[in-house]
DNA sequence: GTTAGCACTCTGTTCACCTGAGTGCTAATT
DNA sequence: AATTAGCACTCAGGTGAACAGAGTGCTAAC
């Protein structure tokens, strides 16, 4: 357990740092207003918390740096007694002005988020597969194509082309969705494939021979998608952070967010509130020296998406922390509203 | 005009600083095969194509850079003599597989042409204004929400939330939505607007009272859209190329990709073939050391749509146009015989 | 327990120096 | 008249020495 004065100073050298970038040193510190105490003792402290884990040193006469245990006890033990504020109703008036299309919100948050801290922000959407099928749409555009169109209760959208034998006829087609629409409603994304070949399939084969091959195809269209959407704002605001130097280090990163799919996976793990993973507490290789800020909203009764901000292991905790929590419960409002209205 | 010999050794030092990155000396080229000089007498030579601006050293004693002027003198007078070949077919597959979609096809496209080339490609989709209504579904979510979708001609699909007054019923949704189709159907999207306005408004006004400024809100969503569709692939791929060492270049770089509207101009400028610009024939500040190569393709009748390649200024010129030229050829053969198949 | 003082350490910068690649020019060669 | 060999010259980039500055750790005094 840190003294009272062990935390005072960690707490100090950690704010410095993540404003400046740079080491902090002794003399520095005992310049603060909050501090009182000669360079010396500050000294003796600093050795102690280094000892302790909690700081490093660059080299052997360099100031301290915040280790990765440093930025943890910071998070855990001071930041949760004083939030920050401010920026509170930014994000407030930003669910309520723009939740006309959980899209537009979405993406307009990302941005907004990303704007007010540098850092990069990245969303996901709720797991689209629990949504349910509202209804499914087939929009002929030639004798052997058509668009198929498929609205879940939550409002989202997906839609393929897709060919077809030239002997379907459109009252074919027509019979076709409405078997689909009459069977499907109200199914879950996720059971879609499933209802389909065992129950609908074999209706639909007595009307159209041959329907199998490009319904096969459909199919997979639909659902080999990727399951959640993924919304990110702010690529390039950690190109201006300091530790955003090394051109390599610009590169590995870059490289590891056009996987979408890994991206998807860092968020996905299922949590309540909010969850700080700190440098090589991250799984994933390429942001090793970063940290993750992630907090999740609901979305109806029990689906849950993520926000997230990806930012250096020097980052303004407080503030992202703040920022994140007001989104998340503010989205997590509105969504309850939206969808409570939604049922049958 | 350039001796021969002077052509020959400008191809030569272009060729080679393409592939290598660092300015070539007389010694160099004196040792390759298809030259048979001494150094000396390069150098002369050198000297000559460096008066004429075809050339530049970096440096007084430097070996020789080609200039913005000699690129473009490669491009024009060395290139179209001798097309590459190989990689042909890849594009003809990728067209010939890929093309049940249209999106799809050109997402793929982008991918495979920045992966082929390692630079950064972006393809302008068809003017969507100019297709045509295909057809319009509104589905109801709740008793005051529902999402609008719009398919055009060329399978196309646009989507929107909105809201609107509670007393509108189910029925008279149906109602609306059947005289917007009955009226609108074969009308391309950039006449949309203003037929809406002059036939239509004043029917549903009859039906319903102030459906007015929901629906106001619906067209502006519709409308104020981006005019035409971006798809960019291999964006980090420049990162690879040695030019791309400065922190600051690749800032401003990212910036201006952040930009759609500046994107999309870019590659607007209505043309015919192949265009070719060098350095500091791009408008834009931020590419001033890029080239940007650009090919269109015909989608209908009218309609083009834009593939582009942008890298560093020392670019594969050659498999570059030869790239473009396949797929656009390809694509608007494509979409020649899927767009003939979709007249009424 | 705190602080002043001092020797020590390490980084980053500057400067001189050197090497290697390349040039331009002149004079000899074909 | 064109080509080539030879040589002096230039410049970028790398190496190492010198040095200033920031900071530490330790000891002795307060």
């Amino acid at each position: 357990m840190l003294t009272e004065r062990q935390l005072l100073i960690l707490q100090v050298i950690i704010d410095d740092f993540i404003e400046s970038a740079h080491p902090v040193g002794s003399r520095a510190i005992s310049k603060k207003d909050e501090i009182s105490l000669s360079a010396a003792t500050i000294r003796n402290v600093m050795a102690d918390l280094e000892e302790l884990g909690y700081l490093e040193k660059t080299h052997s006469s360099s100031g301290r740096v915040p280790s990765e245990k440093g930025y943890r006890y910071y998070v855990d033990n001071v930041i949760g007694s004083s939030m920050g504020k401010g920026n509170l109703s930014i994000m407030r008036d930003l669910v309520r002005d723009e939740f006309i299309d959980f899209e537009k919100l979405v993406q307009k948050s990302a941005e907004v988020l990303s704007d007010l801290t540098n850092y990069t922000s990245i969303i996901l959407g709720p797991e689209i597969f629990e949504t349910k099928l509202k209804q499914l749409q087939i929009v002929p555009l030639t004798n052997h194509s058509a668009v198929a169109i498929l609205v879940t209760d939550s409002g989202h959208v997906e839609h393929r082309s897709f060919t077809f034998p030239a002997e379907i006829s459109a009252s074919d087609l027509e019979k076709i969705v409405n078997i689909l629409n009459d069977r499907l409603h109200g199914i879950s994304l996720a059971r879609l494939p499933e209802v389909i070949t065992k129950e609908v399939l074999s209706l639909m084969q007595m009307y159209v021979h041959d329907f199998e091959k490009s319904f096969q195809y459909l199919k997979s269209a639909f659902f080999q998608e990727q399951p959640v959407k993924l919304y990110i704002g702010g690529k390039t605001k950690l190109l201006t952070q300091p530790e955003f130097n090394d051109i390599n280090k610009i590169r590995a990163f870059y490289q590891m967010m056009e996987n979408e799919d890994q991206v998807v996976n860092l968020l996905k793990a299922p949590q309540h509130g909010i969850k700080v993973t700190i440098g090589n507490e991250n799984e994933i290789e390429e942001i090793k020296d970063f940290s993750l800020i992630t907090a999740s909203y609901q979305f109806g009764s029990e689906q849950k998406g993520t926000i997230a901000l990806l930012g250096p292991t020097r980052m303004e905790y407080r503030k992202v922390i703040t920022l994140l929590n007001a989104l998340s419960n503010e989205m997590t409002d509105a969504l309850y509203l939206w969808y409570k209205n939604n049922g049958e």
